[in-house]
RNA sequence: GCCGGAGUGGCGGAACUGGCAGACGCGCUGGACUCAAAAUCCAGUUCUCGCAAGAGAGUGUGGGUUCGACUCCCUCCUCCGGCACCA
């Protein structure tokens, strides 16, 4: 019998589970279902890394699992591959993106493969593919063409709302009459309605590269790549309007079956408060100023008014002449910007303001700002408080001003310091004490100076003045949310089209849906054209069109050939989607990846998503942290939408979702040395490092001297040249100096990077996947450790021998027995003695094979797949002591291993079984254990003296309580320890221990 | 700063509901096989004392609850992650 080749046998599996569609999911409605999803890659020219198979073994692993179990399971597998990077590549090579991203998809699509997913490869989709982007396209136009009702707290279509304006059942706007607007005044209106809209909204505009910037992309007001200005600047956008979902998506996250932080970082992102809403009339009559606030019972302590640099009051036409032409009189020096004006004043500051990154405003914490030469009148009290410009007031949240509180907030305090501002205490800590405590106090206490609300602690007080405001007029409940509209559009050229045509009187209408897939347009030349302008504006022949208005209200358009009559002038859309719009959705399509008249049809969803009462959806999501907020939130808000319209079958799309854990680089020991080659301890250096390029063209720690500055460089060590002392690692050669010892990130730049390629070429797919999931739980993060793949290859191969001999024991060790006694699996018959071996090993073997099974079952269900492992191992070193291995504990074992590591498993199958029904050892049904066969005859019951462990006595297993402190009082050991004192009380948990309290 | 999560041998980790701490694997030490090495197999491996039998200590720190605490409660320390002028 040959040794384990993983080579050999791993590439005949996968190529006839390959061509024989063993994976392939099917719906039958005789079995219950399972949903089983990997978040998708993005198809990166790097290859897969070590990364992306830890979280694609754990769901395989289960999805192999389920099957066994009965289930009919969803695997399926695509292709994230719309994006920056191919773009970016295909202006660097010169090559088309849709070719780059064709050939790392085949790239991505052989490497999976290799490590021996099941997934069903007919499913596959591809977000860059028209057959696929058509939908996304449709999906974007249910967006466009659904308006949010408050009053239900749902999503409806577009003509519900028509009907209800032409009914007169809902009032315009504006209170016109809906039949005597024009067609353009309908659609205009309609507008501000959709969930998709156009608005003028602050972008990262980097004239340097010519393009607009992701925020991640800017760092310290400069762009990533190449180091130019980037400065903000409005642009008209698209938007989803996200916030009109904000308490739906909260309240969802309630009954999900997610990681507790998850659900946090949600909940913090979309970010709900609580307050009122309060309106303060200007002193010199024209209009007023809304502000939100939290704390309504602090009205009084509102002792002036700050609102952003870019409020509608000071920045647009109409709102400027509002500003007084002179600083009021006794205007301080520091409130005037060093400017002649209020309008000066503001205009410098704005200019200002607008030069600093969302980073330069975080870091520089310390307040800035103007006075606009305006007040405004405090309406519980009705002092004159002066009115503010600052850039700590952000117009993105609220109203984009607040009334300024600096007695209770530590920003206003601050403010108010700088600009020399009233502070007056409205909350004191203590209920009978007035005055007492240090400013500012933040926490809730109880109202003082503040008329109505005098002694009552906060929470009441808030309430009062809500209802006070509510009965005046002066304001209102509201309840506000951190989360913005989604910014949907990008001016690149590698995503979706958008399915809309720009009329020339400025209404935008959508194609309709015969119109769709719109291709992204074929261009030589797709780079940024270095004005605001997208790429697709250089597409010319495709960029204007001509197109006819079917009759609708809402309006849906055919592109018709120039000149036909009736036809109307008008320009697509040439910005593209973001990257996350075909990920909103992927996990629908594949159910149904083919359909060419529906993006998926409800029939397949009722199936493979269940739903109803139940909650229904993905039964497993498993992917890594970094998609929190962003995906994950996006594809919930999508889902909603589209359970709106009646065309997702249930509420939530993600039931259940796990983060696998970051794997680190393998751990590193690094020594610090100075120029003069002496050593410098760890504990003697700047503990925040940076990097330069070694000699030998590695990138190497730096660091300096705390003392001295010196610069200290680092050196990396074995493990051998190090040992513990204490706390820390120190060198062998000289214990006086420590060494760091941790694991970083994986990075291309500091080459710590391991591909499963490599790891597969020298140990095989099942050892990749077996190490992958041994390594430690699968949330956590942990140290890749190339010493440990070889831990468990070597049980691979010790598995292999125990069950099909060695050199030494040629000839299969397992046996089994019939009528004519136990023979060796290849049908030898077995001598006298050897039949007496076999059955006694086979006996002793029953109890562990019942517990090998039931522990692997209950560790797959928690998905603690590293404890099920060792089972396994601990099950295998079980049997290698024995001589001959009964064939029930191989069955199961093998059986058990198959979707842990199912190339070895499959070929010891084969081998053993060549006459086995199943074509494959993943169609057998998962073995059942018997809990009576599980436990000893005998226990071995540990005896502790008040607490303390002092003896173990053996009893019969079912021996009751009685018996059990009898055998215990009875043994020796126990006894000389009692020494005669006596016993005031026992204690037994059954099967697991004895406590004689003395 | 705010909010989460985690601290167990030389290392990754186990202990699922408060019940024998350190399973399994790596590494290391010794032995067998070999002319030798690799591979493989066997034994040992938390720390301290002891030739040994054994004794004592021990799950980041300090305290508490309990017959009994890695596990529950409080204090502090360290590390990791998220958010960060959100009124």
């Amino acid at each position: 019998m040959s040794g384990y080749n993983p080579h050999a046998i791993e590439k005949k599996w996968q190529a006839r589970w390959l061509a024989e569609k063993t994976f392939a999911s099917t719906r039958e409605s005789a079995k219950p279902k399972y949903y089983a999803l990997d978040m998708f890659p993005y198809p990166s020219g790097e290859g897969l890394h070590v990364g992306h198979p830890e979280g694609y073994t754990a769901s395989d692993i289960v999805a192999r699992y389920k099957r066994a179990c009965g289930y009919a399971v969803m695997h399926p597998m695509g292709w994230d591959a719309f994006g920056l990077p191919a773009e970016q590549y295909a202006l660097k090579t010169n090559t088309h993106p849709q070719v780059i991203t064709q050939k790392n998809i085949e790239r991505f699509r052989a490497q999976l493969q290799a490590i021996g997913f099941s997934y069903d490869w007919d499913r596959q989709v591809n977000t860059t593919d028209p057959d696929y982007y058509r939908w996304t396209q449709w999906i974007f136009l249910q967006l466009f063409d659904t308006w949010f009702d408050e009053t239900q707290n749902r999503g409806r279509p577009i003509a519900e709302l028509i009907s209800e304006f032409a009914a007169g059942k809902r009032a315009l706007p504006a209170g016109q009459s809906w039949d005597k607007l024009t067609a353009t005044e309908q659609r205009q209106v309609l507008s501000d309605y959709r969930l998709a809209y156009l608005a003028e909204v602050p972008v990262n505009w980097c004239p340097g590269l010519g393009t607009v910037l992701a925020n991640e992309e800017v760092i310290d007001g400069k762009s990533e790549v190449g180091g130019f200005l980037v400065e903000r600047r409005p642009m008209r956008q698209w938007m989803l309007r996200i916030t009109a979902y904000a308490q739906r998506l909260l309240d969802g996250l309630a009954d999900l079956e997610w990681p507790e932080s998850l659900k946090l970082m949600q909940r913090n992102w979309i970010g709900r408060s609580e307050g009122a809403e309060v309106e303060f009339l200007l002193e010199n009559g024209h209009g007023r100023l809304t502000v939100f606030t939290t704390r309504p019972d602090t009205l009084f302590g509102a002792t002036y008014m700050v609102i952003a640099p870019e409020h509608p009051l000071i920045s647009n036409a109409q709102g400027n002449h509002q500003l007084p032409a002179q600083w009021p009189a006794a205007t301080p020096e520091a409130w005037r910007y060093n400017s002649a004006s209020p309008a000066a004043a503001v205009a410098a500051y704005q200019k200002w303001a607008a030069g600093r990154s969302d980073r330069q405003r975080q870091e520089d914490t310390g307040k800035t700002g103007v006075f606009t030469g305006l007040y405004a009148i405090n309406p519980v009290q009705g002092a004159r408080i002066p009115i503010f410009a600052s850039d700590y007031v952000l117009m993105g949240y609220g109203s984009g001003a607040i009334m300024a509180v600096p007695a209770h907030d530590e920003r206003d305090f601050e403010f108010a310091g700088v600009f020399g501002l009233p502070i007056t205490r409205v909350v004191s800590a203590d209920a009978g004490i007035g005055d007492a405590g240090r400013l500012p106090l933040c926490d809730p206490g109880y109202a003082v100076n503040s008329g109505l609300l005098d002694g009552m602690p906060t929470a009441e007080a808030k309430a009062r003045m809500i209802n006070y405001l509510e009965e005046k007029s002066l304001g209102r409940r509201r309840v506000q949310y951190k989360l913005r509209d989604w910014l949907f559009s990008r001016q690149r050229y590698w995503g979706e089209p958008f399915p809309l045509v720009h009329l020339e009187d400025g209404t935008t209408v959508a194609l309709a849906d015969d119109q769709l897939p719109v291709r992204l347009p074929p261009l030589d030349d797709f780079k940024p054209t270095g004005t605001m302008e997208p790429p697709l504006s250089k597409a010319q022949g495709w960029r204007d069109v001509a197109v006819l208005l079917d009759g609708s209200a809402a309006g849906r358009a055919r592109i018709v050939p120039a000149g036909t009559h009736g036809a109307k002038v008008a320009r697509r859309e040439l910005n593209t989607m973001p990257q996350w719009a075909g990920s909103c959705w992927y996990y629908l399509r594949y159910m149904d990846p083919r359909n060419s008249q529906e993006f998926c049809s409800m029939a397949e969803q009722r199936y493979w998503l269940g739903g109803g009462a139940g909650g229904g959806g993905v039964d497993l999501y498993i992917g890594g942290v970094e998609h929190a907020v962003l995906h994950l939130l996006y594809s919930r808000f999508w889902h909603k939408v589209l359970f709106d319209r009646g065309l997702v079958a249930c509420a939530e799309p993600f039931a259940k979702l796990v983060n696998q854990g970051l794997i680190l680089g393998e751990a590193e020991f690094t020594a610090f040395a100075a120029a003069d080659g002496r050593y410098v301890s760890t504990g003697d250096i700047e503990p925040d490092w940076g990097t330069q390029i070694g000699p030998d063209g590695r990138p190497q720690h730096t660091s300096r001297i705390r003392s001295s500055g010196e610069l200290v460089v680092g050196r990396a060590l074995e493990a051998k040249d190090v040992e513990k002392r204490g706390e820390a690692f120190v060198l062998k050669s000289d214990p006086n100096i420590q060494v760091d010892a941790r694991s970083f990130k994986m990075s291309k730049s500091r080459g710590n990077v391991v591909n499963p390629d490599d790891v597969i070429a020298d140990y095989g797919a099942d050892s990749l996947r077996l190490f992958e999931m041994f390594m430690g739980p699968l949330e956590q993060v942990k140290p890749w450790s190339t010493a440990g793949v070889e831990g468990v290859y070597r049980f691979l191969q010790r598995l292999w021998r125990n069950l099909l001999g060695s050199d030494d024991n040629p000839g299969p060790r397992v046996a089994a027995a019939d009528a004519a006694g136990w023979k060796r699996i290849d049908g030898t018959l077995l001598s006298a003695q050897e039949q007496q071996q076999a059955a006694e090993d086979a006996a002793a073997a029953i109890r562990h094979t019942h517990r090998l099974v039931r522990k692997v079952t209950g560790d797959i269900e928690r998905l603690s797949f590293n404890t099920a492992i060792s089972a396994m191992m601990e099950f295998n070193n079980t049997l290698a002591k024995l001589r001959w291995v009964s064939a029930d504990a191989a069955a199961a074992l093998v059986r058990v291993l198959e979707p842990f590591a199912p190339h070895i498993a499959e070929e010891l199958y084969s081998q053993l079984w060549p006459q086995s029904q199943a074509a494959s050892v993943s169609l057998v049904p998962w073995p059942r254990w018997d809990e009576a066969l599980c436990v000893d005859a005998e226990l071995e019951v540990p005896v502790q003296i008040s607490g303390k462990l002092s003896g173990r006595v053996k009893v019969p297993a079912q021996a009751d309580e009685d018996a059990v402190f009898a055998a215990a009082l009875a043994d020796e050991g126990v006894q000389a320890k009692l020494a005669g004192r006596p016993v005031k009380k026992k204690i037994y948990v059954k099967g697991r221990m004895v406590n004689l309290v003395v």
